[in-house]
RNA sequence: GCUCGAAUGGUGGAAUGGUAGACACGAGGGACUUAAAAUCCCUUGGCCAUUGCGGCUGUGCGGGUUCGAGUCCCGCUUCGAGCACCA
């Protein structure tokens, strides 16, 4: 018998399949081990060699923990809503639902074909009503709580609203979008709106009037995630800044969490720096300073408490609250005109336009310190979204104040020993203070670091200001004017939003006629009939962002099919979180912060029982297309072979690189691939017409994409399984080049040989040999070790050596193979399945245990030392491995080549360094 | 600008501070075959010597620590990633 992938893999993904092999149930007798994958959205191109790689990764953790004794859970699933199916829903009027099913169905399909141990009873779809039902329940429950800033903890609204009748808004501990200031009395005082809009202040669910990135071209909000360089993630559409009245998630009052949480996961250093900068702590002081002659006080944030001493102006964002305060009547006009300019400008014009701007209010300010009056400005460089909108400017110490000193001609202050500011500022938060004594306070002569220190400990002890700690992580806008996405379980009544009671839900997304908003601009929503509750209320009628449904996810695998909890305590209390997470970094401050932050909440709730969701986290790396191109001739149809193009001049144009093989083109594929190039003539190297190549992403418009499916179809899912882990480190990016897979498949077929010799089994009984043994049991100690790191690239060149070996050695024990395949199982699991039977075994591999290597067979008869004089030469002595080290260095230098290194000079002392060099220092 | 990571043959990539280039691809040579495919064997970092089995050199660049550095330390160069008027 010949290996036959086609009719392996067939037959036992069909018997995989028939016996349930990959249900998973809890199993309190087993340890849990939980492996997620980051679920796919299902695009409409299907899968490319790229999409598994994670996937495949995962899959062989899985099975490895699955043979070590671990009850598994490995679940799939799909992250169904989203932008492109409704973007296509617009052009066609095809329902997304349908696209939706089709591309999940295609998908599906795609994924059963690499043999892969999801249990697909617990797959979940984020469009499915008995799954955002929960998405819907979690939104409610956030509405009904705030952040208490003591505890650190959610808290329900209700105590909050009890702590309002009793003392007012007097000694709350609560994270809020601005500090309000109230009695118990004029709570009591309030009506139902007032009421409702105060509570909003504090709910983590709620509704605010803040600036959002509004993309006119996708008429709809986005989150910062979504947004790069002032263009949409996804189209690549320009994004303005827009105040709106939207839903938004308290995110921000999780910062200090987010950030500890951290410490206690296993993720890589660059992943947690990412989300470090995301978050953006800053520890600094705010400070007061008076206007003269008037009652307002600015407050500003600095984090250079130590330069108080060189402030020459302040700086206001153009969006401040102070700026109507604090103008004087005579520079009014000029300022409003200035703060109109900056309004019609966009965020990427005001990003692209570097120009430095400002203008001044009038209004002087009092330096805290020194009593002196320094001027106050607005300027579009101070952010209002950031600290308090206001700042103190040191032109020294600043490049931003210092360009905007220069610009107009404001005075610089240098407070740091020897630093040259007649250029440029000096940033750097080292050196010694000078300038910087006034009435109650000297700093001159002290280290920045203590300068710090001091000028906090002063301002806090008279009063002046406090330390406190900023953080750039901002509140997740949460309103999406979409219709493929979770409908908000909200009405409104007399313009108050109310919360649908619990038993409603899930709110269905009702059909609509269009996927376009309605005449009057309301989102999509706003074309359902009767899209009303019972009473007549009107309904909510954005839809949730993408990672609403993504944020909780690997909580209801956990329990899928719960319809009286997102998942049950006994489920959780089992699985409790993800032990190995595996996905790619694209979502290192989008979902994996959402869904952190989303776990926390459900923590303080004590509704799950981990903190963090995932423990473990590996970033597989992106694979990247590899090119082909052909260079044609210009003006001609001629095409010229790559070492030969530098004779001609040429056009390089993209060609499928399925009509190439190893850079060498296929001349009549290439007639047939379009017309215009069914006449192409070529001018030949060798014979053969030799494509160029770049690495490049793989996309449709490269001609790079390959698809599992054909290498699966000419190669079959085990090649691709270890061809795509052979290809380099997991975590990695790589691009794809289908040119070495023969490697791996040519393994495949030498490890079948092991067991057939045409119809021939050749599997033997008996005792293995010693060399056997020694073979097989470093592959254990090595795929074991190897697995665990996630170098599978690396296990899978001792698979390779390991066969050759017992090949030389004509090795057909089935003691020996038994291990082999057990080893081999979760990379190539159909073929060792197949193996496994063929040795006898009436069970499935997968319930097979997994070896365990013992040292006393990898113990070598002889060892050879490396000597070397001075590090200079060396040379090889072998010795048996149990000779102690002190004979070793006695045959070291009785050898003939110590006696000529070491001719009329002195040893000075001999040096054996076990195992593996003997070193011999002389003079 | 700040933070993190990387750099090794023609290619993908191996190397707890201990014989750099495992394993694989590609290339070259050979065997088998009418031929092709498949399979097997040999060579393959560079330079020199190859009827003396060897010598020299070599992990982006420059220093250092060490008996010994691809690996550790200091200073650069280049590339990649994240953040970025965040005070």
């Amino acid at each position: 018998m010949e290996y036959n992938h086609k009719n392996i893999e067939s037959k036992w993904q069909q018997y995989w399949k028939d016996n349930a092999t990959y249900k998973t149930e809890i199993d309190e007798s087993r340890p849990k081990f939980y492996v997620l994958d980051m679920f796919p959205y299902p695009s409409g191109a299907g899968l490319h060699v790229g999409h598994p790689l994670g996937y495949i990764a995962s899959d062989i953790y899985s099975r490895f923990k699955r043979l070590q004794g671990f009850n598994v859970l490995h679940p799939m699933g799909y992250d169904a809503y989203g932008l492109p199916a409704e973007q296509y829903a617009i052009q066609t009027g095809q329902h997304p639902e349908i696209t939706t099913k089709v591309n999940i169905d295609r998908y599906r399909s795609q994924l059963d074909k690499i043999g892969f141990c999801y249990d697909w009873d617990r797959e979940v779809r984020t469009c499915n009503p008995d799954y955002y039902k929960w998405t819907q329940w979690a939104f409610i429950q956030m509405f009904n709580s705030y952040y208490d800033t003591k505890e650190c903890k959610a808290k329900p609204i209700s105590e909050l609203e009890k702590h309002f009748d009793e003392y007012g808004s007097k000694d709350i501990h609560a994270a809020c979008s601005k500090e309000l200031d109230f009695t118990a009395d004029e709570w009591k005082a309030m009506d139902e709106k007032e009421k409702s809009d105060t509570l909003m202040n504090y709910r983590i669910a709620y509704l605010g009037n803040t600036m959002v990135n509004w993309c006119p071209k996708l008429g709809t909000v986005l989150a910062n995630d979504e947004v790069s360089e002032g263009v949409s993630i996804r189209g690549g559409y320009p994004v303005e800044q827009k105040l709106m009245y939207q839903w938004c998630l308290r995110v921000s009052a999780y910062a200090q969490r987010l950030l500890d949480g951290l410490e206690t996961v296993d993720w890589t250093d660059s992943l947690k720096e990412t989300q470090r900068n995301w978050i953006g702590r800053s520890e600094g002081a705010e400070m007061k300073f008076k206007i003269a002659d008037s009652d307002v006080e600015l407050e500003i944030f600095t984090t250079r408490a130590d330069t108080v001493f060189g402030v020459t102006f302040m700086v206001l964002a153009p969006e401040s609250a102070y700026v109507d305060m604090i103008t004087t009547p005579d520079r009014k006009a000029e300022v409003d005109e200035y703060i109109a300019s900056i309004k019609h400008k966009t965020e990427r014009e005001r990003m692209i336009d570097k120009k430095v701007t400002g203008v001044f209010t009038g209004a002087y300010a009092i330096n805290p310190l020194t009593g002196e009056k320094i001027p106050v400005w607005v300027s579009d460089y101070v952010l209002a979204g950031y600290g308090t909108g206001a700042i103190m400017a040191v032109p020294a110490h600043d490049s931003r104040d210092y360009a905007f000193a220069r610009r107009f001609d404001l005075p610089v202050i240098p407070l740091i020993e020897g630093a040259d500011v007649s250029e440029e500022s000096f940033d750097a938060k080292s050196g010694k203070m000078m300038n910087s004594k006034g009435p109650e306070l000297d700093l001159n002569g002290m280290e920045v670091k203590d300068a710090i220190a001091a000028t906090k400990k002063f301002i806090s002890e008279k009063g002046i200001g406090k330390v406190k700690v900023n953080y750039r992580l901002r509140d997740a806008i949460f309103s999406r004017q979409r219709y493929w996405g979770e409908p908000f379980p909200v009405y409104y009544k007399d313009g108050i939003p109310q919360m649908m009671d619990e038993d409603m839900l899930p709110l269905l997304l009702p059909e609509v006629d269009k996927f376009l908003p309605t005449e009057t601009g309301e989102p999509p929503l706003g074309r359902a009939k009767n899209w009303k509750t019972p009473e007549g209320y009107p309904i909510e009628l954005c839809t949730m962002p993408g990672f609403a449904g993504s944020s909780a996810y690997y909580l209801r695998y956990m329990d899928p099919k719960n319809d009286k909890a997102l998942v049950s305590k006994e489920a959780n209390d089992y699985w409790k979180n993800v032990d190995l997470y595996i996905g790619g970094t694209e979502h290192a401050t989008g979902h994996l912060i959402y869904s952190r932050f989303w776990n926390k909440f459900l923590y303080d709730l004590g509704l799950v029982c981990e903190e963090e969701p995932f423990r473990k986290l590996i970033n597989q790396g992106m694979i990247q297309g590899r090119s082909n191109f052909v260079y044609r001739i210009k003006d001609t149809n001629t095409f010229v072979s790559y070492n030969l193009k530098k004779d001609y001049d040429v056009t390089p144009i993209h060609v499928d690189v399925n009509i190439v093989s190893n850079d060498i083109l296929d001349l009549d594929a290439f007639r047939a691939w379009r017309p215009e190039f069914k006449d192409a003539e070529f001018i030949l190297e060798d014979g053969k017409y030799i494509c160029g190549y770049a690495v490049e992403k793989m996309s449709k418009s490269m001609f790079n994409v390959v698809n599992p499916d054909d290498i699966v179809e000419r190669y079959g899912a085990d090649t691709l399984r270890l061809y795509e882990m052979f290809l380099g480190p997991l975590e990695q990016s790589k691009p794809w080049d289908t040119n070495g897979i023969d490697g791996v498949n040519r393994f495949l077929r030498k490890l079948w040989n092991l067991f057939y010799k045409g119809n021939n089994l050749l599997v033997t009984d008996g005792e293995p040999t010693r060399e056997e043994l020694k073979s097989i049991h470093k592959l254990i100690k090595k795929v074991t070790s190897d697995i665990e790191n996630f170098s599978f690239n690396t296990s899978i060149s001792a698979f390779m050596i390991c066969v050759n070996e017992l090949t030389q050695l004509k090795c057909h024990n089935r003691e020996v193979l038994s291990q082999l395949v057990i080893l081999l199982a979760p990379f190539a699991p159909h073929v060792c399945e197949e193996l496994w039977h063929i040795l006898g075994n009436d069970t499935t591999v997968c319930d097979a245990q997994w070896p365990v290597h013992n040292e006393e067979y990898l113990k070598e008869d002889n060892v050879t030392y490396a000597v070397s004089f001075n590090g200079k030469a060396r040379y090889n002595i072998e010795v048996p491995a149990d000779m102690p080290s002190d004979r070793v260095q006695e045959v070291a230098l009785s050898n003939e080549g110590a006696a000529k290194w070491t001719e009329g000079k002195n040893i000075v002392k001999v040096i054996v360094v076990p195992r593996k060099i003997v070193n011999v220092v002389v003079k």
